[in-house]
This record gives structure tokens, C-alpha cells and sequence, in this order.
DNA sequence: CTCAATCGTGCACAAACAAGCATAAAGATG
DNA sequence: CATCTTTATGCTTGTTTGTGCACGATTGAG
């Protein structure tokens, strides 16, 4: 327990949760801050009592419900992101130096980290790093430069240049297809040409993909299958394209999804 | 050991790690100044008796207006930051290029532009960045660097060189205090440095403040208050500064806060 | 109605704490 | 110079706080 979050560091992180999502559940906000499902009922017991939110079986809600909309629409697959994103944090530890491409699933996963790790998290994503900021732990680096709107973040020179000033440990990789044959791909030309820069700066290459991007193909090639260090997929996905996956020597992991 | 820091020289050194990382733990001081966790408490309690922080079990956090995180003032006055917001919109006209700073109100105003505007937006905010991606005509140009967790936004070296290459007709600046007599001011050193540049850099100055910033100065100068062009205020601020304020040149106005 | 998930309470334990005392260095006073 | 005072620090003692676990009660869905 070399980090622990402060009590009221909690606290107010479930507020700021609940003000961004409009609810919050015991299990989760558990799960994430690597404390127990007691001590959170606990805190939401006293925020209750403190008048800063509403109890409720299963977790809390907003007095206000005053919702802003910033979370709200990138929640719609969040079930199967959810479950690989909790899968992706298992390779994530204190004292990396971690990139987060663009992609829902990767800002998932910046959700999911657990609320008290230590890393240094670079992004070109704004909705990413913004994210990032909920965990007081983590040192931000942003890269600027402007932003795609097809693909949300920033690719072009300048971000291009600022990636190849940095060597993350850890590249967590957007992408928009993968495949045997045509490797891990992307459906914009500059976003490639940042993708695989961003795999040339770091020593390993995590991809976390749903079962559909499986054995699909984009316009523009990022690198080699081989180039992945470590790749996520659900249980859905082609079974000959994950054993084909594993015979290059690529770390697969499958995760169930939930109900 | 061998330099043994003085007790001011200690406090101060916590003070500006409250700022940076927005939190201490009393354990990681003690080692770091090599005294016991005894001396770190003492200093705790003694600048929390001097209004300098909040103390709390295990460490202490920075005390509010200035401590509190960008994401935790978003939601704080969120209808009279409306009202700021609709009125600072009609300085925003399609063709601009607008700098957006780090700032609650200014995130607002994000918000209320028209969706069909179409402009350059500035911001090294990666939260008003993602407003700025709902309005699909804004070109958006992210600022990188290192974020400063109590700023919310990227302010050092980095973004100060990237700000330095831009000349936007619009400076939509976030102020932590602004006085007659000592200007715009702001809580931390280098983002007071970057908000200079960035008024340096640009044609127009727009500042929109709640009427509890008016006549308050934060420890850090940006620029004297005569180099804002426009600025926004609540109707319930000192009559006394706005007229002084109009008396340099300034074009005051004045929004009336719904009840 | 049944059953699993969720909840509240009491308890135990470790970490963090405050208060008081002892020591040593820096400074003041004679 | 000798001695007294002040100040900062570390240590000891007993107390408080936060947390996890066990157990039985409660809730809500099918």
C-alpha cells in the first residue's frame, strides 16, 4: 500500500462521479479504488448524511440531478468495453510510463484504472485526458497539436513530433481493424502514420479490441499483427484468428463479456 | 542529511507540492526531508491553523478557492457561469481564432457556442477541448505538455512554446483575481507565466469572472488590468472597480445573475 | 416464495494522531 | 565567558480513526 487515498480525496472524487455520470455503484467505485465494499458504503453512508447524495440499493444518485453531458454518450457499449478495459489494467503498474492512443475502448480503460496508481500517462486525446485527471496519481502528459475530428485526438506533425520526444514503456493502441494478413490497420492516413510512431517509440504494445475489429481490415496498415505485444479480445471473436494470433507469439487474453 | 532544510524552508516546499500534485501524505514527507513524521505533522497542524491547507488523516490537501481542482469548480456556479457564458458568445464570430484558457467559466462558454459556429479554437484545456468537439465547424488546436493537476490544463515549457507560434484574435482568459490595483492575477507561478504569453500573443482580451473574483488578487501577476479589451462581470460586483475598470479603457459588462 | 445481492452492525487491528517529556542547538542576557 | 531561554526536533505513551471481516438482516428480481 505505497499510495493510499485519502478519505476525503475519495469522497470527492464519488462526488465529482456523480455529479459527471449522474450514478455510482458500490461495486465499482470498490473495485477501483482497491478498498472494500464496506469502506465505500461507508462513504456514501456519510455523504448521505452530509446531504451530498442520495443512497440507494447498489450505490448512490445526485440530490440535483442537474446532468451535464460530457460522459454520458460514449456509454453505450460500455458493457463489453468495460469488461476488456478491466482485463487491460492488469498490465498496467505503478511507475510506467504509459501512452493512451485514441479509442473508446482505451478511454474505458483510462476509467477503469484503479484510483490510487502511480504512472505517467501520455495522451493525444482530450476525453482521455481528461479522465486521467480523476486519479490524483498519474502525471499527465498531454500532446497538442489539432485535432482530427474523425478520430478525436491529435495526430498530425506537431503531435507526431512531440510522440517522438518520449519512450513509454507501455503503448495501449487504438485501432480500427486487425488482422493476420493485413496486420493492425486504421482508417485514416495521418492517424496511421501516428499509430505507428507511437509502436516505434515504446517497448511493448497493448490492443484491446471488441470481438467485430477481429480478422477486419481499414484502409491504411499501422504495423504488423507481430508488432502487438499483448492483445485483448473478447471470447466472441474468431477462434482460428486467436490461435493465429498466438502462433506469432502475441500474448492473447479473452475476456468473457457480461451479461 | 546533509542539508538540513529550515522549518520555513520546509513549509514552503509543502505549499508548493499542495499546489502541484494537489495533495501530501505525511509519511512520503517525512522521508523525503528526513525528519520524523512527528516534525511533518507539526507543520501540517501549523499551517492548517494558518489557513494554508486542510488537514486530514494521513496527509493534507490544498484549501479552496485555489486548491480546488478545475473539475471540481466546474460544477460549482454552473447557472451564473451560464449567464457569463451566453453573454461572452456574442464576442465569438465565425472566422476567429479564439484562445481558450483554463478556467470553469471559460469551460462554460465553451459550451454555449452556437453549434453551427465555425472557428480555430486555442485551448490547452484537454475539458474544454472535448466541449469544443461537440460543435462540428470548430478546428480545434490542442496545446500539449505537462499538466498541471490544480490548473487542469497544460501550462510549462512545452505550452508555453506552442502558444508562442500563434497569434489568435481572441484571448478568452481565466482569471483567479482581478484588482485595480494588482491586475489580473493568478494562483501558481508558471500558469501566470503562460496566461502573460498567451495575452501577449494575442490581438483581444476577454475575461469573464464571477463577481467574487472582482477586486481579489491571487500571489501571482499575469498583466496590469488595463491590457483586457472586454470584460465580463456579474451585476452584483463593487460598482467602485467596475467604473474604474471602464475608466481605463475597459469595455465593461455587466450580466445580471438569475435568481 | 426463493434466492442472491446488498446492507448494517459489532469487532479487531493497524496506522495515524496529540500531548508531554527529553535533548540539543541557536540565541540572548548577565 | 557562563548561564539562561528559546526553538526545533525526536521519542514515548495512550488515544483516535479508518478499514476489513464476520454475521445476520434486508431488499428486490424472477
Amino acid at each position: 500500500m505505497q499510495t493510499e487515498l485519502l478519505l476525503r480525496e475519495r469522497q470527492q472524487i464519488i462526488q465529482d462521479r456523480l455529479k459527471t455520470s449522474g450514478r455510482v455503484l458500490a461495486v465499482d467505485l470498490a473495485r477501483e479504488f482497491g478498498v472494500s465494499e464496506d469502506t465505500v458504503r461507508r462513504d456514501l453512508r456519510e455523504m448521505a448524511a452530509a446531504g451530498l447524495c442520495e443512497r440507494v440499493y447498489g450505490g448512490a444518485l445526485p440530490l440535483a440531478p442537474g446532468g451535464t453531458s460530457l460522459a454520458r454518450r460514449v456509454g453505450e457499449a460500455t458493457e463489453r468495453k468495460q469488461a476488456l478495459a478491466l482485463s487491460a489494467v492488469d498490465f498496467i503498474r505503478d511507475g510506467m510510463t504509459v501512452f493512451f492512443d485514441a479509442s473508446s475502448t482505451n478511454l474505458a480503460i483510462a476509467r477503469a484504472l484503479p484510483a490510487d496508481i502511480r504512472l505517467t500517462a501520455v495522451t493525444n486525446t482530450p476525453l482521455i485526458a481528461a479522465a486521467l485527471m480523476e486519479k490524483p496519481g498519474i502525471e499527465i502528459i498531454l500532446i497538442g497539436g489539432r485535432i482530427d475530428r474523425q478520430v478525436g485526438a491529435a495526430v498530425g506533425a506537431t503531435a507526431q513530433r512531440e510522440i517522438g520526444a518520449l519512450r513509454p514503456d507501455l503503448c495501449i493502441l487504438g485501432v480500427c481493424g486487425i488482422d493476420i494478413a493485413a496486420g493492425i490497420t486504421a482508417f485514416e492516413y495521418e492517424d496511421a502514420a501516428f499509430k505507428r510512431l507511437a509502436v516505434q517509440q515504446s517497448a511493448a504494445v497493448l490492443v484491446a479490441v471488441t470481438a467485430d475489429k477481429v480478422g477486419t481490415s481499414a484502409p491504411h496498415a499501422v504495423v504488423p499483427a507481430k508488432d502487438c505485444t499483448t492483445l485483448i479480445v473478447e471470447e466472441g471473436a474468431a477462434a482460428t484468428a486467436v490461435s493465429a494470433f498466438r502462433a506469432l507469439g502475441i500474448d492473447v487474453i479473452t475476456v468473457k463479456a457480461k451479461s
